[in-house]
DNA sequence: CCGTGGACGTA
DNA sequence: CGTACGTCCACGGC
């Protein structure tokens, strides 16, 4: 590839240098207080391990931005700035690379198929080529910049973008801290004790079943994974759906032995299959952290994704993530932040007014004259493009109360109908699938995706700029993030430094909103607390 | 073997 | 006919 793993390109004040390996960069402490230019930096762990730059730009990172979308390979990123047809990134290159081997590497044009590596591991062998390959680097920078300049110019989305990357590989890196024992217990308790034999687990696994077995009439086993089976046996027992979902069952729940059995089977067997002994054994290592794969952004609106469950942790599991010896948690939430963004990013004066309190629903049911629980559905019921039931019925006072942000949420549902991709307020772009024989039904989806990424997408891209600002300040504290969660980060820190950690997480807010926002009147919140566990409620 | 849909966890 | 994602499962098509 054009970018083997190690390929790290250093731009500073001196110029643009390029070294062939990452150990090269380490071993000459090329990154620290750099500006840094690379390709991606999910291939710069072993230098983000141990030389974090202050900044990045990634181009990886900066392409989904420009382009859109989750692909983000080296071909993806060369053919755009280069003009190559979508889907057809490159022409066939065989052999040895023909940029360098041409010996004249300036003379790229555009359309140039991507220059590989071809086998050829040492193919940056010269410090020609290393540069070559370092001004290659810096015009696709250049050129990403002006395309995020071309669209209201908020190119500090870049800079949070690329922070995030690099924020990535370091969570990945180190794991979010778990107590072992706990996490044991609890997975003990809903998947019965750890399977020693393939025998122990098919035993666990009917244990589990026969709960549920009791109360159905005859006793016969049912398939309780097969969603037809458990329909069938519900019907005749006298409980009638379309389908077996929880929030359709739970009416019946009161009244039926069996369905509380099959729901309460469901959550077990959710944590037995997914957050079991074999997640434990793959995701947690011997050192007691849980680890997963971490994506900066996803392909829609751009919100950081985690695998091995980091994202989708079930509540009951949560006392099992806990602070190691000597260390607190600090959890901070974002309060209301989708209004609160919208306030921002549609310029709305009176939603923004609405957020000088720290209770916004409660402010905004006052502007409504509505009772707070409906004030919220209606506001979340407008992100959403949800236009049925009562929230619907407030959507009119919402119009009349906010029509500059409401204004804006139509517009971008309208683009989206009409199958246009919409910007988010970093410069985004969020393309929207159609297909060649729509229906109206499937354009009126899009309009909701639009509606909805462009407030979902601006608020991933404030929380990493808040993230990003924790991060630099509590480094000095030895604190680490350790998860991100869309509006709540766990900092791990030495308890010694807990209420710096406090004060630095609660004051990077305050600065993250103040440059994000450009100084818009707008309020950003958090609950901030020390905690032992994740668990744990604020006292 | 692979894609799809049901189901459910989180925000 | 309220958004997004990750994961496991059974099914039906190869």
């Amino acid at each position: 590839m054009v970018s083997p793993d190690g390929d790290c390109t250093v731009v500073s004040d001196a110029g643009v240098s390029s070294f062939g390996s990452v150990d090269d960069a380490v071993a000459r402490g090329a990154m620290a207080g750099r500006r840094v230019l690379w390709w991606r930096a999910a291939a710069m762990g072993a230098l983000i391990a141990v030389h974090p730059p202050d900044r990045v730009w990634d181009l990886a990172a900066v392409h989904r931005l420009v382009a859109g979308g989750s692909r983000d390979d080296d071909e993806a990123i060369w053919s755009l700035r280069h003009g190559l047809a979508p889907g057809e990134p490159q022409r066939a290159v065989e052999g040895p690379p023909d940029l360098f081997a041409a010996g004249e590497p300036d003379e790229v044009q555009a359309g140039a198929p991507l220059p590989r590596a071809a086998g050829t591991p040492d193919w940056l062998r010269s410090a020609e080529h290393r540069a070559a390959w370092g001004r290659h680097a810096l015009d696709i920078a250049c050129w990403q910049h002006d395309r995020l300049a071309e669209r209201r110019g908020r190119f500090s989305a870049a800079t949070a973008e690329s922070g995030a990357a690099m924020l990535c590989v370091e969570l990945e890196q180190q794991g979010l801290p778990v107590d072992r024992p706990v996490l044991e217990e609890l997975i003990a308790a809903s998947a019965g004790a750890r399977p020693q034999t393939e025998d122990d687990a098919v035993r666990a696994r009917r244990t589990r079943d026969e709960l549920v077995w009791r109360h159905v009439p005859g006793g016969r086993p049912v398939d309780l994974r097969n969603p037809g089976a458990v329909r069938e046996m519900l019907r005749q027992a006298g409980v009638v759906v379309d389908d077996t979902r929880a929030w359709h069952l739970e009416p019946y729940r009161a009244g039926s032995p069996l369905v509380d059995a099959l729901l309460t089977w469901r959550k077990a067997e959710r944590i037995a299959t997914t957050y079991g002994w074999s997640w434990l054994a793959e995701f947690v290592g011997p050192d007691d952290r849980l680890r997963g794969a971490w994506d900066a952004s996803d392909g829609g609106a751009g919100r950081m994704t985690a695998g091995s469950g980091l994202h989708s942790l079930p509540a009951p599991l949560r006392p099992g993530i806990a602070a190691e010896p000597g260390h607190v948690l600090v959890r901070a939430d974002l309060g209301q932040i989708e209004p609160r963004v919208l306030a921002v990013v549609s310029r709305d004066p009176a939603l923004a007014e609405a957020t000088r309190s720290d209770d916004l629903y409660a402010e905004i049911a006052t502007d409504l004259s509505v009772d707070r629980p409906t004030a919220k559905v209606a506001m979340l019921a407008a992100m959403y493009g949800q236009t049925s039931g009562t929230a619907g019925q407030v959507l009119g006072r919402l119009e009349r109360t906010y029509p500059t942000a409401m204004a804006f949420l139509r517009s971008a549902a309208e683009a989206g109908e009409r199958g246009e991709p919409v910007l988010t307020y970093g410069g985004r772009l969020v393309p929207v699938h159609v297909g060649p024989d729509d229906t109206t039904a499937q354009a009126r989806g899009r309009g909701r995706f639009t509606r909805n990424a462009v407030v979902q997408g601006a608020a991933a891209e404030f929380f990493k700029a808040w993230a990003l600002t924790v991060r630099a300040e509590v480094a000095p504290l030895r604190g680490r993030i350790v998860l991100c969660l869309h509006d709540e980060l766990l900092v791990h820190v030495p308890r010694e430094a807990a209420e710096a950690a406090v004060e630095a997480v609660d004051s990077a807010l305050q600065n993250a909103a103040r440059r994000w926002s450009g100084g818009a009147p707008v309020r950003f919140v958090s609950d901030t607390g020390v905690f032992h566990r994740w668990s744990e409620e604020k006292g």
